[in-house]
RNA sequence: CGGAGCGUGGCCUAGUGGCUAAGGCGCGUGCUUUGGGAGCACGAGAUCGUGGGUUCAAAUCCCACCGCUCCGACCA
């Protein structure tokens, strides 16, 4: 039952006792955030906006450097053109929400809300790219898709989401193939660099690669409930699109090719990997990188000092101008009720300026991830804040990394492998003879699906942990949101 | 699409046949406050999910529908 006032605002359920739970309140406290009207929708705040945009600001840099072009693409696809490429449609209808009547009248052809631009945009390629000299292609689009799930989950998987897609094509396959490749990296490069987090990259077996695609790469990050989070995914579509589209290009040779193609998506799906996999019984904790505030100054005054402490905390602000500062100037809340809220949001890095700090001319220091505290003279507080939020930036990698190495393992037998599954999960390293009733027992029974094929995988020579049969490679097995 | 649960001011809940639907949080105004979720006073805010039925009387009982959340299968 709760009491009073502060009982009622440390409402966040605990981390350790629900991640699902603790995952929502945090979202919706935190305003990154809501509920839609439209069941299965979500509304993205400003506050969590401001963190897509700051992976929107990283990736597109990457992306552009690498000579790929933005452009958009529509919204509407003809039904028929989803139909094209066998695999492709039978993998997205299921999911797809269409329109059938507009403008008052029912369509002729029915129109396919994109659940992903393949169809539409490879069929502008075939209009525009006619010759070997106009390859390649490189473009990319930040939209929404729509993907009708039964099951939503803030962030992680809701029936609209944003993502980019980018869709190459290339006058060879080894060409094609280093695009897949790059995209993988640069993706990882995104969770590493800029959102603190670890994972691992591989392959995808081939009942989970993309509808359409002759091999898809994913980048796969552990969550701490021990469950596998897919973080981003490029595909190798070989010239299946190109087949389907009858897309020819006339080579040097003068003879007609089929371009290589591929395609590659990173979605709002990160955000709920950063929220999920950072966080405290506190509420959020963001790498400083990402975070669209970096440091909040907190005024602490009495009555008689008020103007005096405001100002100060002014110069404070001066004095850090390069990076993100706020001053939390909000009259008739405490500051314990500023620390709570600032915390609950993430902000990693907390300077607390009350007559204390004016009468040292230094400041408080207070790190979000692990509330260290530290005094800094006026001096010496730009270099010093510089310094924290790398480290932190560091650090919060690091814990996250070695969380993940502590939760993989290298298992031989499937009574242990049963036993991890119903445990504490993880990322279970384990031969797999590569067929499909062996994936498919092994879902069955705990759950747990081959994520991907690491990509410095060597060859072995192994049992199937399931049919005891010959196996060439450790597949990296965990149980998937 | 199967299973479970829930719909009462913005949020959480009480009320389970009978008077003007109650409380907490939040919100607004004013005063006092500010070093870990402050206090007082006044105030605004409700077609009790929708439709039908039973009854002198329904938030409350019955029927139908709708919506949402959670759990499974599908998935970035």
């Amino acid at each position: 039952m709760i009491k009073n006032k502060t009982e009622q605002a440390k409402q966040i359920t605990k981390k350790s006792k629900d991640l699902r739970k603790w995952y929502q309140d945090v979202i919706l406290k935190a305003e990154l955030a809501d509920y839609a009207p439209v069941k299965g929708c979500m509304v993205i705040r400003p506050y969590g906006y401001a963190l897509w945009e700051k992976i929107q600001a990283f990736l597109d840099t990457l992306i552009k450097a690498h000579g790929v072009q933005n452009a958009y693409f529509p919204l509407f696809i003809p039904e028929s053109f989803l139909n094209r490429e066998k695999e492709h449609v039978a993998g997205f209808a299921p999911q797809t929400a269409i329109v059938t009547e507009a403008g008052g009248e029912k369509l002729k052809e029915k129109l396919v809300i994109r659940p992903t631009s393949e169809t539409v945009m490879y069929e502008m390629y075939k209009k525009w790219v006619r010759s070997w000299r106009d390859l390649p292609i490189m473009i990319n689009q930040w939209n929404n898709v729509v993907r009708w799930e039964k099951r939503t989950y803030l962030f992680l998987r809701t029936s609209e989401f944003l993502w980019q897609e980018g869709h190459c094509a290339h006058a060879t396959y080894e060409e094609s193939l280093e695009t897949v490749m790059w995209a993988l990296q640069t993706y990882k490069k995104v969770y590493n660099e800029l959102l603190s987090l670890y994972g691992i990259a591989g392959v995808k077996s081939e009942s989970e690669k993309f509808a359409g695609a002759a091999k898809t790469f994913s980048f796969e990050i552990l969550m701490p409930d021990g469950r596998a989070l897919q973080g981003g995914t490029s595909h190798d579509l070989g010239q299946n699109f190109s087949r389907a589209f009858h897309w020819t290009v006339q080579n040097k040779d003068r003879r007609n090719l089929y371009p290589w193609q591929n395609s590659w998506g990173l979605s709002t799906r990160s955000i709920g990997g950063l929220v999920m996999a950072g966080g405290d019984d506190n509420g959020l904790v963001l790498p400083p990188q990402i975070a669209p505030i970096q440091v909040i100054i907190i005024p602490i005054f009495k009555t008689e000092s008020q103007d005096k402490v405001l100002g100060f905390a002014e110069k404070v602000k001066e004095s850090l101008q390069n990076f993100h500062v706020e001053v939390d100037l909000r009259e008739g809340e405490t500051a314990g009720f500023k620390f709570n809220k600032w915390e609950l949001k993430g902000v990693p890095l907390r300077v607390e300026i009350g007559e204390q700090e004016i009468k040292a001319g230094a400041a408080t220091l207070v790190r979000r991830d692990n509330f260290v505290k530290e005094k800094v003279n006026l001096a010496e507080l730009s270099s010093r804040v510089h310094k924290i939020l790398e480290i932190m930036q560091k650090e919060i990698f690091e814990r996250h990394q070695k969380f993940t190495e502590e939760h993989t393992h290298l298992i031989d037998s499937y009574l242990e492998f049963q036993d991890i599954m119903k445990k504490e999960r993880g990322f279970l390293r384990a031969f797999w003879c590569e067929k499909s009733e062996c994936e498919d027992k092994i879902k069955e029974e705990t759950r747990a699906t081959a994520r991907c094929l690491e990509l410095d995988a060597k060859e072995e020579t192994g049992k199937c942990i399931y049919c005891g049969k010959d196996a060439k490679h450790r597949w990296l097995f965990a149980q998937a949101y």
